[in-house]
RNA sequence: GGCGCGGUGGCAGAGUGGUUAUGCAGCGGACUGCAACUCCGUGUACGCCGGUUCGAUUCCGACCCGCGCCUCCA
């Protein structure tokens, strides 16, 4: 039994699908105007994380992932660029696609952009115009009503006084209120438009997902997940254009990601204290990103550091020496670590408590190993591998891992060759020259590791 | 101001009404030519004040501190 904490309710709830066996889940993805931060990355890999898990577990999941491709922040980028905003978008989603795959994060079901839903959006649009909900204002724009939904704030918990006490002083005058919000904008002179019954524009922010979501899952489905700072406005629309245009309840579960923090304070774009993911990428391996990322619960807030980073790195490095030279047994039936596992992940996908499980697993394979108990060494290593993947990690081959590292200057082969030459030194009893060797490969970034059946070594 | 979240050992980070998180770092030992790696062992903890309870880090209340949203942001 999978239970999970719902945004909407405030607390933890046993997951029950719409569809027993089958999820149906929507995560907000990227504006893409610019590559994407170490946010990106904490949203792309908690849900990939949920995704792999619902599916060790036997779900069959349907997860969608949108792109919003058309915006005020993309049209200005393209403007600054000098190119087609297409371009831009077309780079960036590219960009995107890279920097989740070095993360292991698996592609979604679907990835709907939304340039390819106008069609729909219009067509919601137009019913909540048809049911009141909206309307079209002088300047071309529509917008939203909220005071036509009585729900609107249950997501949040935002009453409408309070938002309306903070409004801004400028406020659009076309609204009719100032909560109000645009389902559709007009285009200005030279700007990319579509068509439609209100004159030429685009659509607002919110209601391509509304259209997207509805579109490939159905009116009402089971989980719908973003970062932090989605959850108001961006979802709370969501909620108001989707209910009102549908007349069904929209989402059943609502996940919300925790914020990445530098320096006690949140990591965005608007502060410009954020990392991109190929910057951190240069300084360190994708897997650790990830492990650093996963070792954390998914809603609490993580502080990027490049101490927590190394440590992550150096824990890491724990759990694939323990399946170095171990050949992972085959069809090995679930045991207890599985369960201990499973227990941690069904409560609100504590991955944090799932990684002390695969701790332990490597301590015991360890030990193992060492009292000669091959076997159960080889059956270790396949939990750990098998379990890993559920997280993503540990599913390379551990030479490949340490191996990978930074490019250093010298190659493999030398390398041997020098490990050879120590080991003819040591044999001669000639420990200063031994001793110079691994001095000097250890100054070029390479450790040495002896044991009784020779010396292997890895990028420090 | 409104709404919400959180304060755990040197650090990172789970969890629980009474019993070991886990990892990194440290310390002692085994291994080693010496180290590193690995293994074994080991110390330090639950913001503050009350309350409930046989017993609270865990539940309740107040307080202090930090953070997030309320405006584009994952």
């Amino acid at each position: 039994m999978i239970r999970i904490y719902n945004t909407l309710t405030q607390q933890k709830e046993e997951f029950q699908p719409i569809q027993p066996g089958k999820v149906r889940m929507y995560v907000c993805g990227m504006t893409v105007y610019d590559y994407c931060h170490l946010g990106h990355a904490r949203v792309l890999v908690a849900f990939d994380v949920i995704t792999r898990y619902l599916r060790h577990r036997g779900y069959d999941v349907h997860y969608v992932r949108n792109i919003t491709d058309i915006d005020d922040k993309i049209l200005r980028r393209a403007d600054e660029n000098g190119e087609p905003f297409d371009a831009l978008t077309d780079r960036m989603i590219q960009a995107m696609h890279e920097d989740e795959q070095k993360l292991g994060v698996l592609a979604p079901t679907e990835e709907p952009r939304a340039t390819d839903y106008i069609d729909e959006i219009i067509a919601m649009i137009r019913v909540l115009i048809a049911k009141d909900h909206a309307y079209a204002a002088d300047n071309g724009d529509v917008y939203f009503s909220v005071n036509s939904f009585d729900g609107y704030g249950k997501l949040s918990k935002k009453k409408l006084e309070d938002l309306l006490a903070g409004a801004r002083v400028d406020v659009e005058q076309a609204k009719k209120s100032p909560a109000d919000f645009a389902l559709w904008k007009a285009a200005k002179p030279g700007e990319v438009s579509w068509p439609s019954p209100w004159g030429d524009g685009r659509p607002g922010w919110h209601i391509e997902c509304s259209a997207m979501s509805t579109r490939c899952l159905g009116d009402t489905f089971d989980i719908h997940g973003g970062g932090p700072d989605l959850l108001f406005p961006h979802h709370e629309n969501e909620i108001a254009q989707s209910e009102c245009a549908t007349g069904h309840h929209f989402v059943n579960t609502w996940m919300h990601a925790g914020a990445i923090r530098v320096n006690k304070e949140k990591m965005s774009k608007s502060l410009g204290n954020f990392f991109t993911i190929r910057e951190i990428l240069d300084k360190y391996p994708p897997e650790v990103v990830r492990y650093f990322l996963v070792s954390s619960h998914y809603r609490s807030q993580v502080d990027y550091s490049e101490d927590n980073l190394a440590e992550a790195g150096r824990t890491l490095e724990r759990l694939y020496h323990a399946l170095r030279g171990v050949v992972p047994a085959k069809n090995v039936p679930e045991g207890e670590f599985d369960r201990q596992f499973h227990e941690a992940m069904d409560d609100d996908f504590n991955t944090a408590g799932s990684i002390s499980v695969l701790h332990g697993a490597a301590s015991e394979l360890n030990q193992a190993r060492r009292d000669g108990h091959d076997d159960r060494a080889a059956e270790l290593a396949a939990v750990l591998v098998r379990l890993g993947a559920v997280l993503g990690i540990l599913q390379q081959d551990p030479e490949a891992f340490f191996k990978a590292g930074v490019e250093g200057d010298l190659s493999a082969e030398q390398i041997e060759a020098m490990i050879q030459a120590r080991a003819d030194a040591r044999k001669a009893k000639n420990f200063a020259e031994a001793d110079r060797i691994r001095d000097e490969l250890q100054e070029k970034g390479i450790i040495l590791d002896d044991s009784r059946e020779g010396t292997s070594w890895r990028r420090g």
